[in-house]
RNA sequence: GCCGAGGUGGUGAAAUUGGUAGACACGCCAGAUUUAGGAUCUGGUGCUCUUUGGGCGUGAAGGUUCGAUUCCUUUCCUCGGUACCA
C-alpha cells in the first residue's frame, strides 16, 4: 500500500460489509451462537459523541474477534426512538415527530455507518414504528390479561416542566426529574402500573448472570428486601389501630412511642383537640416542602405530639403517638414504632423531644447514655424474652404475636410497581378503552396495532395530548360504540426498551411479536454492552418482562443477559462531558484527521475499557504511527520463510493478544502488537504467512485498514471476517533463553541469562559469579538461597 | 452515613497463585533528514547522589515475608451510586 489513504479505505470498506453477499462469500455458520448487544441509542438528530463511540467501536472489536473465533455473532442495532426530547422538538419547531425522528434515523444511520461497526442492519428496529409498537402493545396486554397490569389512583411524582408523571427510578435523589431539573411534585392520578414487585424475590437471585458485582449491589439496594414483622397497636380511646412495619419485634418491649406519617390517614383522626392547630400548621408546613427540602432536614428530625396514646400490645403500657418528617409514607404502613434505645434515628428524635428510652437489649459496649446500641445482644427488661439472644427473641416474639393476632412475620420490599403511564404524545398508546361506565376493556388484537393519531395539540398542558384527537375518540366510538372512551396516556419508553432484545431476532414476524423456536435458540444475550447508568431501570424492567414472559409460556430461559458489561466514561478535564459544561469534545475532526480505524483504537489504548478516562487530544497520533508503521511492515519484500526471531515474535504476540481480547483488555492487547511492530521493524523481509496473522491480530481493532491489506495480501474477494483467529504455535512463543534477576537480600544485584531448561544448582552457581553480585557477598555469609524458577535468585546473606 | 471502584513518572497507563515497578503510548530532550516548519526516522527520558556504581520510589503510617503496587491493620483523599426504607 502506498500511502495510508483512510478516507478511501474507509468508505470502500463500509459499503462492501453492508453487501450482504459479500459478507457471506466464504463465511460458514459454526454453529456456536454468540448474540452481541449493546444497548440501542436515543436518535438524537445531532453527530455521534464520543460515548456512543466508545460504546460501539469497542463492542464491535470484540464481536469480530468473537466471529473469528468461529462463532456466529448476530449484532443489531436499532433505535429508541419514541420520548420526549422529539416531542419537545416537534413542538419547538413544529414539525410532526415521526418525521424529525425519521430524519434523526437516517442521519444517525449513516453516522453509525462510519464506526464501521458489522451491524445486521436487515434485523434492526425501530421502536417508534407501528409494526414494532403493535407488539409493545400485545405485550402490555399480555400483562394486563394476566393481572400483571392494573390502574389505580395513586400520588404519583409530577414532572411541572415536561406535564408528566414520572417513574419512581427517573427522580433523582434532591428531588429533581432526571430529564427536565424540574423540582417533582406529588399529585393523585389514575395510573397504569406492571406488578413487577411479583417479582421482587425471583429478581434478587442473580446465580445465573455473570454481571458486575456493582450492579448486582445496585439491584439488591433498590429491590431492598427486608425481613420482618407487622404488628397491630390499639389506639386509647379511639377504636382505630395503627399497623407498623419493623425489622426489630426483638425490641418491642423498648417500644416507648409510636411516629406515623405527616400523610398519614389517621392523623387528622386522631390528633387531639388541643393538639389539632400545631398539628395542622406542621403537616401543612411538611406538605409546601419537596423532597429535597425534606432530605435536608436529615440532621434535625422534627415532629409532633398527636395528643393521643397508643398501647404497647406486649405490655399494656401508653405510649404517645407523633407525627414526625423522618417517617416516609410510602413505605411500610407510614407508620413505625420508635425503640430509641435501639435505633439510632429513634434515639436522636427521643432526645429532642424528651421522650423515653428504654434499653431492652445488652451486649458489650452499650453505651445507651450517649447512644442507640443497634447491634445484636442479649435481650434484657422484656418478661419473657430476657436472656435470649436478639435472633431467637425474634423468632419467639413472632410466634407469640401471631398466637395473640396481633402481628405477624413479613417480608417488606422497597421496589413499587412500576408505573408506566405518561402523559405525553409521542409514546407508544396504551391498547384500552373505557365503557360508558369508566370500565377498563383491553382493544382487541384485530384493532392493533391501536394507531398513535397524528390530529392531536403537542403543547403539554397538564392532560394527556392524546385527548385533544378527534380522530382518536372518532375511532373508539366507531369501533365500541357510542359513549366508549379511549385511554390517552401513553406508556413510558423503558417499556418499548424492556423488550426490543427480544424482537431484534425475529424483527418482521407479523404474526407474533417473535417465534418461540428462533428466540431460545439464540438468547439470552451472551453479552451485554452499555452504560451503567442503567442499572435499576431498564435492566430491572427487562429482567421483570423477560421472567413474566417465561411464565406465560412465550419463552423459556430465566434471564435475558447472561453477560453484562459496562464501558467506563470518557470525561474531559477530568468531568463528565457535557453541553451544559461546554466541554464535549466532537469525534468529527479526529475522524477527518486520522480516521475512523484510527480513533477507536485510540479510545480501546486509552486504558481499560470499564473505566473510560481523561479525553487528550495528543495521544491519538501514536496510534497514527502505529497503523502506518503496519503499513511499512507489510510493504516489506515477501520471503518463503521469515527468520526464526520474527516468527517467535509473532508466536508470542498471538498468544499475549488472544488472552487479552478473550479478557476484554482492549489496551494490553493493542500494546502487545505495538512491541511486536516495534521489533519487526528491524526485519528486511518477512513471509506472507506472518504477515497475514499480523493483518488478523489487528483486524479487530482497525478492521478497515486490515480488509484493505488482506485484500492486497491475500484474497481478494473474501473479507478477512470469514477468516479465522489464528492459533499460536506454543513451542514458537516460548523463548529459548530466559533471563534471570539476581537479588542480594532482595536487592536487585544483576542479571543473568540462561537456557530454559537450565537447573537450579547452576544458576545459583552462576549468579554468584557475576561480577556485580560478587562483591556484595564478599566477606558475608550466606543464609539462604532462593530460586524462583524462571525469574529470580534471591541470595540472603549476613 | 452506607455500598462500589480507585490512588503508581510531566501525562494516559502496565505489572495476579507475593518474585527485575513504570511495559506500551503521549509529551519532553538530543541527533538524522528538510531552505525552514511540519511529517518521518534513531537514541534518551521515575527522582536523586560522590554516576562502570549506589540511595530512594506505587496516597500516608505500621505489620507479615528472604522479597510487598500485590497480603494484613490503621488512616487520608478522589470518583460513581445511594440516601431517614423502620
Amino acid at each position: 500500500m502506498d500511502e495510508y489513504n483512510f478516507k478511501k479505505i474507509e468508505r470502500k470498506w463500509q459499503e462492501k460489509w453492508n453487501d450482504q453477499s459479500f459478507m457471506e462469500n466464504g463465511y460458514s455458520i459454526r454453529g456456536k451462537k454468540y448474540y452481541s448487544l449493546t444497548m440501542f441509542s436515543y436518535p438524537s438528530g445531532s453527530n455521534l459523541h464520543i460515548g456512543h463511540w466508545y460504546n460501539y467501536g469497542p463492542a464491535d472489536t470484540f464481536s469480530r474477534f468473537k466471529r473469528m473465533l468461529g462463532y456466529d455473532v448476530f449484532q443489531p442495532q436499532g433505535f429508541d426512538a419514541f420520548g420526549l426530547p422529539a416531542e419537545n422538538f416537534a413542538i419547538k419547531h413544529n414539525i410532526h415527530p415521526a418525521k424529525s425522528t425519521q430524519n434523526n434515523i437516517d442521519t444517525m444511520k449513516s453516522q453509525l455507518d462510519s464506526i464501521g461497526a458489522l451491524y445486521d442492519w436487515h434485523k434492526t428496529v425501530t421502536t417508534s414504528q407501528k409494526e414494532y409498537y403493535r407488539w409493545t402493545q400485545w405485550l402490555f396486554l399480555e400483562l394486563y390479561k394476566n393481572n400483571l397490569a392494573y390502574r389505580k389512583k395513586a400520588t404519583v411524582n409530577w414532572d411541572p416542566i415536561d406535564q408528566t408523571v414520572l417513574a419512581n427510578e427517573q427522580v433523582l435523589a434532591d428531588g429533581t426529574s432526571e430529564r427536565s431539573g424540574a423540582l417533582v411534585e406529588q399529585k393523585p392520578l389514575e395510573q397504569w402500573f406492571f406488578k413487577i414487585t411479583n417479582y421482587a424475590d425471583e429478581l434478587l437471585s442473580f446465580d445465573q448472570i455473570d454481571w458486575p458485582k456493582k450492579t448486582i449491589r445496585m439491584q439488591e439496594h433498590w429491590i431492598g428486601k427486608s425481613v420482618g414483622a407487622t404488628l397491630k397497636f390499639n389506639i386509647d380511646k379511639f377504636d382505630y389501630n395503627i399497623e407498623v412495619f419493623t425489622t426489630r419485634p426483638d425490641t418491642l418491649f423498648g417500644a416507648t412511642y409510636l411516629v406515623l406519617a405527616p400523610e398519614h390517614p389517621l392523623v387528622n383522626k386522631i390528633t387531639t383537640d388541643s393538639q389539632k392547630d400545631d398539628i395542622l400548621s406542621y403537616v401543612k408546613e411538611i406538605s409546601k416542602k419537596n423532597e429535597l427540602q425534606r432530605t435536608d432536614l436529615n440532621k434535625d428530625k422534627s415532629g409532633i405530639f398527636t395528643g393521643s396514646y397508643a398501647i404497647n400490645p406486649i405490655n399494656g403500657k401508653n405510649i404517645p403517638i407523633w407525627i414526625g418528617d423522618y417517617v416516609l409514607a410510602g413505605y411500610g404502613s407510614g407508620a413505625i414504632m420508635a425503640v430509641p434505645g435501639h435505633d439510632e434515628r429513634d434515639y436522636e428524635f427521643a432526645r429532642k423531644y424528651k421522650l423515653s428510652i428504654v434499653q431492652v437489649v445488652d451486649g458489650p459496649d452499650v453505651d445507651i447514655d450517649n447512644e442507640a446500641y443497634c447491634k445484636d445482644g442479649i435481650v434484657i427488661n422484656s418478661d419473657f424474652l430476657n436472656g435470649l439472644s436478639t435472633k431467637d427473641a425474634k423468632i419467639k416474639i413472632i410466634e407469640h404475636l401471631e398466637k395473640k393476632n396481633i402481628g405477624k412475620s413479613k417480608i417488606q420490599f422497597k421496589l413499587k410497581d412500576w408505573l408506566i403511564s405518561r402523559q405525553r404524545y409521542w409514546g407508544t398508546p396504551i391498547p384500552i378503552v373505557y365503557d360508558p361506565e369508566g370500565n377498563p376493556h383491553p382493544v382487541p388484537d384485530e384493532h392493533l396495532p391501536w394507531e398513535l393519531p397524528d390530529d392531536v395539540e403537542y403543547k403539554p398542558k397538564g392532560t394527556s395530548p392524546l385527548g385533544t384527537s378527534n380522530e382518536l375518540i372518532d375511532r373508539t366510538e366507531k369501533i365500541f360504540g357510542k359513549g366508549w372512551k379511549p385511554e390517552i396516556d401513553t406508556m413510558d419508553t423503558f417499556v418499548c426498551s424492556s423488550w426490543y432484545y427480544l424482537r431484534y431476532p425475529d424483527n418482521k414476524n407479523t404474526s407474533s411479536p417473535f417465534d418461540k423456536k428462533i428466540i431460545n435458540d439464540i438468547l439470552p444475550v451472551d453479552i451485554y454492552i452499555g452504560g451503567a447508568e442503567h442499572a435499576t431501570m431498564h435492566l430491572l424492567y427487562a429482567r421483570f418482562v423477560t421472567k413474566a414472559l417465561r411464565d406465560l409460556g412465550y419463552l423459556d430461559f430465566d434471564e435475558p443477559f447472561k453477560k453484562l458489561y459496562h464501558q467506563g466514561t470518557i470525561t474531559k478535564d477530568g468531568s463528565k462531558m457535557s453541553k451544559s459544561k461546554g466541554n464535549t469534545v466532537s469525534p468529527d475532526q479526529f475522524i477527518e484527521e486520522y480516521g475512523s480505524d484510527t480513533f477507536r483504537c485510540y479510545l480501546m489504548f486509552m486504558g481499560p475499557f470499564d473505566e473510560g478516562g481523561d479525553w487528550n487530544d495528543k495521544g491519538i497520533k501514536g496510534i497514527y504511527r502505529f497503523l502506518n508503521k503496519l503499513i511499512n511492515i507489510c510493504n516489506k519484500p515477501n520471503t518463503d520463510t521469515s527468520e526464526l526471531k520474527f516468527q517467535k515474535i509473532i508466536h508470542k504476540t498471538t498468544k499475549g493478544v488472544t488472552a487479552d481480547l478473550k479478557k476484554i483488555k482492549f489496551n494490553t492487547a493493542i500494546s502487545k502488537i505495538m512491541s511486536c511492530l516495534n521489533e519487526l521493524t528491524s526485519a528486511n523481509s518477512l513471509s506472507l504467512k506472518e504477515k497475514h496473522i499480523l493483518i488478523k491480530l489487528i483486524s479487530p481493532f482497525a478492521p478497515h485498514l486490515a480488509e484493505e491489506l488482506w485484500e492486497e495480501l491475500n484474497d481478494k474477494n473474501i473479507s478477512i471476517f470469514n477468516h479465522f483467529w489464528p492459533e499460536h504455535d506454543e513451542n514458537l512463543a516460548l523463548d529459548d533463553t530466559i533471563t534471570i534477576a539476581i537479588q542480594v537480600n532482595g536487592k536487585l544485584r544483576g542479571n543473568v541469562e540462561v537456557e530454559k531448561d537450565k537447573d537450579k544448582d547452576s544458576i545459583i552457581e552462576l549468579s554468584k559469579q557475576n561480577k556485580n553480585v560478587s562483591k556484595f557477598l564478599d566477606g558475608k555469609s550466606i543464609i539462604k538461597e532462593i530460586y524462583v524458577p524462571s525469574k529470580l535468585v534471591n541470595i540472603v546473606v549476613k
